[in-house]
DNA sequence: ATGAAAGCGCTAACAC
DNA sequence: GTGTTAGCGCTTTCAT
């Protein structure tokens, strides 16, 4: 194999104390010493085995984020968010698909307990609290986003209930009173679903408006083309709406082009609001407004988070909220 | 810390290699030895602890898949179609994002060799081939795609300049003759650029059509709204097209955008084609028409080149083409 | 079929 | 300031 710190000590004609103590740059190295030992080093071109450290020091510098795919843009966006708040602070992200299924959720769990991350961001979207809670590893985990999050786990999200009210508020303030909803699952709900939908149904109701559960458009599934189908098939019902808020980006751009499709004006006809600010959701035609979380804010927090839960703090389960704001474009403008 | 090899021998009245054994599923192991010890295994809870293993047998069972962004659709997909094919192999993939620096692609070469990868599928946006031929480590590499590619290393991709020549082609079929071309670099291209624009010169001049330099739309950058900005500009001073072939998808995103703005209607004042077949390509309206790289192909050989690399092959680097297939859909429709 | 013991590459007491 | 040495958890000859 390669060069090993036992080959640098002897080129240097130290001990392998001497060069680890230069590799890991501690401080009380004589400065003759330091450079003897890293020309050693760059002669031999000597790569320290993160497994032989690892194996050492009992930790690894990664962090595992898991969420259901990477191929969701805002969990892209995540991670982007999510590893360079890690870097910043020393570790590095390894990223951790579960499919969204149970079984990749707990083969996540499962697989933390192998000694390769020293800490997991989670966001779940199958598992129960409690099924959560029973992990009795010595692997520490943040709870990312409104999903199942059990009490003593720390939790980051936003106010799901509020963005959701403002959105529906901010159709209301177009003049739009035929608001429909789009994008949640045809049968039992997501966290996220039923907070989104209770913030939209708050924000009718205030406004003396009975939500029609006519207007609920599901999706089959969470994807942009399942919203395609769940709005298009609503408006082929004969469903009338003059305004949609969506579950998130995907399923609004699914939106956008079922109504399109059957000649639907946007904003005109109908305004539509997103959700995620993905990337995409400004460049789309008409361009989206869409509930924007504070992407990096969530990421630093829980990072921050996890890196004293692995620092060995125990306190009790911390639920943090991050701001977000309504990003007004195209597709639903300013009144 | 946790439950060791060592407990779970001891609760079991055996040894260790016993044990070890059993874990592994070593086929000599007599039943009732096999039994007591997964029992002990199972009231233990006893997990094994990868970094131990690496250790002891030299590798990790970790594949580095390296590229420049994940919240570039295509990557992401592609992460998905090496996940699949690894797994399928017993390998997991860590995912390692250059953000399409220099620097980026080199920390990612440099720190492969710290022993946390078995090997790497690298696609390279920056590096030349001569930088990348001079890793020496013994950490094998496969390049992904069309860009720079070491004579010596093994590379999977698709036949880039047949699969634009078709593209154009198609385009033309339609009756377009005023055909652009948008989304590559300002100044130096990529390789990838390079080889889209060879297949789209040939099929024009084929047709007897001087490429004109004026129909090319370059991006600021590569991303969508480069392309909006872009398309946008040259639009506004005044070229005029009525077929344009898209570097890649998102840049097709953008084409759409900048167009519609503009009042040009899609396929009929402009027929549109995009590159990668991105989901999203499916959802937009129009629905794009797209360069269909068999990506569950080129993962799969690419993984499997890179296992036999790993094995120990060494044979003169094989640089393998897969399918591709242009999907014909609303922005440039079948004649 | 199972056991004993020697490492894999590195760190961390503990000496000096 | 630097060297010695004992592990970290696991695999793996080599015996038995």
């Amino acid at each position: 194999m390669g060069v090993r710190l036992q080959d640098v000590a002897e080129h240097a004609g130290v001990s392998m104390k001497t060069v680890s103590n230069v590799v890991r740059n501690y401080e009380h190295v004589s400065v003759a010493t330091r450079e003897r030992v890293q020309q050693a080093i760059d002669e031999l071109g000597y790569r320290p085995n993160m497994m032989g450290r690892r194996l050492a020091t009992g930790r690894t510098g990664l962090l595992a984020l898991a969420f259901s795919s990477v191929t969701v843009p805002y969990f892209a966006e995540l991670s982007r968010a999510v590893s360079a708040a890690a870097g910043g602070l020393g570790y590095r992200v390894l990223l951790e698909e579960t499919d969204g299924t149970l079984e990749g959720e707990r083969a996540v769990i499962t697989s933390s307990e192998s000694g390769m991350v020293d800490g997991i961001l989670f966001q779940p979207s199958m598992m129960s609290s409690v099924e959560i809670s029973r992990h009795r590893g010595d692997v520490p985990i943040v709870i990312l986003g409104e999903g199942a999050a059990p009490l003593p786990f720390d939790r980051v999200m936003i106010d799901n209930v509020a963005a959701a009210y403002d959105a529906t508020r901010h159709l209301l303030s177009l003049g739009r009173r035929r608001i429909g909803f789009a994008g949640h699952e045809p049968g039992e709900l997501s966290a996220t679903s039923v907070q989104r939908l209770a913030g939209y149904q708050q924000a009718l109701e205030e406004h003396g408006i009975r939500p029609d559960p006519g207007m609920l458009f599901p999706s089959a599934e969470i994807s942009a083309s399942g919203a395609v189908h769940g709005v298009g098939s609503g408006l082929d019902a004969g469903v009338r709406i003059d305004g949609l808020m969506c579950r998130d980006d995907l399923a609004a751009i699914g939106a956008l082009r079922a109504l399109s499709e059957r000649g639907f004006a946007i904003p005109d006809d109908v305004a539509v609001t997103g959700w995620d600010n993905i990337e995409l959701s400004r460049v789309m035609y008409p361009s989206i407004t869409s509930v924007a979380p504070d992407l990096d804010g969530l990421a630093r927090r829980a990072v921050e988070m996890l890196i004293e839960r692995m620092g060995g703090y125990s306190g009790i389960g911390r639920h943090e909220l991050v701001d977000y704001e309504l990003l007004v474009r195209e597709s639903a403008p300013a009144a």
